[in-house]
DNA sequence: CTGAAAGCGCTTACAG
DNA sequence: CTGAAAGCGCTTACAG
């Protein structure tokens, strides 16, 4: 049996609404009564109930935040951390629920969720893709994150994946590049479709001819068998080209590590005889590569953030806000001599 | 205003508390009265008030998960998964906590876990290490997982460091090696300390005598500037001996790809002229080396689901369990000609 | 400045 | 099989 501002009470030797008083810092309590409350507070270790508050109050404090898998993705756990942060400035805690792609524990994921009265739900994808949306969430204010509908019915928050199609390539043509490959991730994501419309802005605007050669793929499609030497076979057709590129866009980071790998075999280096530029700056690959890889972070942390404030300020718009990436600079797309 | 207990028993003609009855699938209901209810919760979308419950049930039905980043560190998340896993087989959610180094802000958080009448807690570090233990943890049923404390007071869940040195190294000496260097982490750590107490456990077995000059850091301690380039200077030294070692212990997944890096500069290749082992199985990097990375996996799952079994089983010891790592074999410790 | 009453939405224990 | 009462630990609104 806990201890009860009853227990408080007696214990201080007034009646328990004053107690009441002073656990929520009310005006109106003589300093020396509140004094005498607070030494019995301390002397029986006393904690406000929060589900009484709760059932008074008619409110619960708590945001859903249901995720699928997002926790343990590298990195994509910045998502969280800064949902949280916004939350807690606000004085709410977040209760993580991770859904599986079972259809009933992801009812029973929202239901819990919804008994508990959560005052706002986040849906948070690990990677930025279409979603089917819990109809449950339109009970609730709502925020998409790292993911969208069809319709748009909510606030979503995505990356700006043109944006940093045309900011990796760009980075490239700066550099005077005129022949620039592309490994694109599964065409059927999102992020391959719209970094390949970023690749070919760019290439436009500086008055480059499209070329389909250079754009190859660096892994499987979803109907296609896993097959660890995409990246492999990719390099090899670039470098079978009669006119190799000079420089490389690489879907993400890990595609850039094997790159660097793999031009060994053609006696090549990059950062001498091909400059890089990738995306996702994991941080357990970009810098310990040599040259360090020059790369497109996700702005995690910030699309988090942003959706939080989002739900705060009750701009319950549809409209899809887009975040950029933030390039990190290091020298994979430079070439030296 | 949310529907009530009492809407649906107005709506249905009955009274609320037989609708208690039909929510909590009690016996003793007639199957027409049930029916009858169940379609007023129906059209009333009714959910039960979890915090109404909560109140006279006298819980909560939440486990709290203290945890210093876990979600931010590559596949630390798994502990969180793992936890989870358990939690809800036995109908608790987790509620998870992300504390920083700043001392107020963790007090608020555990406050707040402790207002919500959490049944249980779980502290997580996202590297294994000793913690300061928060003396409220004592409060409720507690465990530890990939943590510490100097003097044992809770269940303490921790990766069998010794013994996956002992592993890494054992399979290296299997292949008729001798000459074993080791690149170890941050001396201060724990991880470094036993992983290097389980290599010498492995060559004092085999009547291999330990050489000191083998053993040399790839990362720098807490007290010295970080250096990016420890793991370059730590290759350079063994590759500066006069017996170089034939293979080489790598203290993370980190190290060995920058090994394989670095011994381009020799003319030499893993997997050709250099066995190497490692630890953590990132699977960023270990799949996508050539040859694959032979590496021992932290159980971060399974310490999760067995901290959560502890806490369930109420086996309120203070002994410390030790979790093995899986070895994770792929081509990288054995020398092809 | 302090207190007694009512009620938030449920469940437990007891009647009928 | 169904219901009326009491109470979980608080806060709100009103008295004194």
């Amino acid at each position: 049996m806990m201890v009860s501002i009853k227990d408080v009470a007696e214990h201080a030797g007034t009646s328990f609404k004053t107690v009441s008083r002073v656990i929520n810092n009310d005006a109106g309590v003589r300093e020396e009564t509140r004094e005498r409350v607070q030494a019995a507070i301390d002397a029986l270790g006393y904690r406000p109930n929060s589900a009484a508050r709760m059932m008074r109050n008619q409110k619960s404090g708590v945001i859903g935040f249901i995720s699928d898998e997002v926790v343990t993705q590298p990195y994509a756990g910045e998502l969280l951390l800064g949902a949280q942060e916004v939350a807690s400035e606000h004085d709410k805690v977040l209760m993580v629920v991770n859904i599986e792609h079972d259809r009933k524990r992801q009812q029973r994921a929202i239901d819990m969720l919804l008994e508990r009265r959560v005052e706002a739900l986040v849906y948070a994808s690990y990677y930025h893709r279409e979603i089917e949306l819990p109809q449950e969430m339109l009970q609730v204010p709502s925020v998409l994150v790292n993911c969208f509908t069809t319709e748009a019915v909510l606030p979503t928050f995505v990356p700006d994946e043109v944006q940093a199609g045309y900011d990796a390539t760009r980075l490239l043509i700066e550099q005077g590049h005129t022949r620039i490959g592309m490994i694109t991730l599964n065409p059927q994501i999102v992020a391959a479709q719209k970094r390949l419309e970023g690749y070919r802005r760019a290439l436009d605007e500086a008055g480059i001819a499209f070329d389909a050669e250079l754009i190859v793929r660096g892994e499987p499609r979803f109907d296609e068998p896993a097959e660890s030497a995409c990246v492999e076979s990719a390099v090899g057709s670039l470098m079978a080209l009669d006119k190799r590129p000079t420089a490389l866009v690489c879907g993400k980071d890990e595609f850039a590590m094997q790159v660097y790998f793999l031009l060994a075999r053609f006696g090549l280096q990059v950062g001498r005889d091909l400059a890089v530029t990738s995306f996702d700056n994991q941080r357990l690959i970009a810098p310990g590569l040599t040259p360090g890889l020059t790369t497109m972070e996700l702005p995690h942390l910030e699309m988090g953030r942003a959706a939080l404030r989002c739900l705060f300020n009750r701009m319950d718009d549809r409209s899809t806000r887009l975040i950029p990436f933030s390039p990190i600079v290091r020298e994979s797309h430079r070439l030296k001599a």
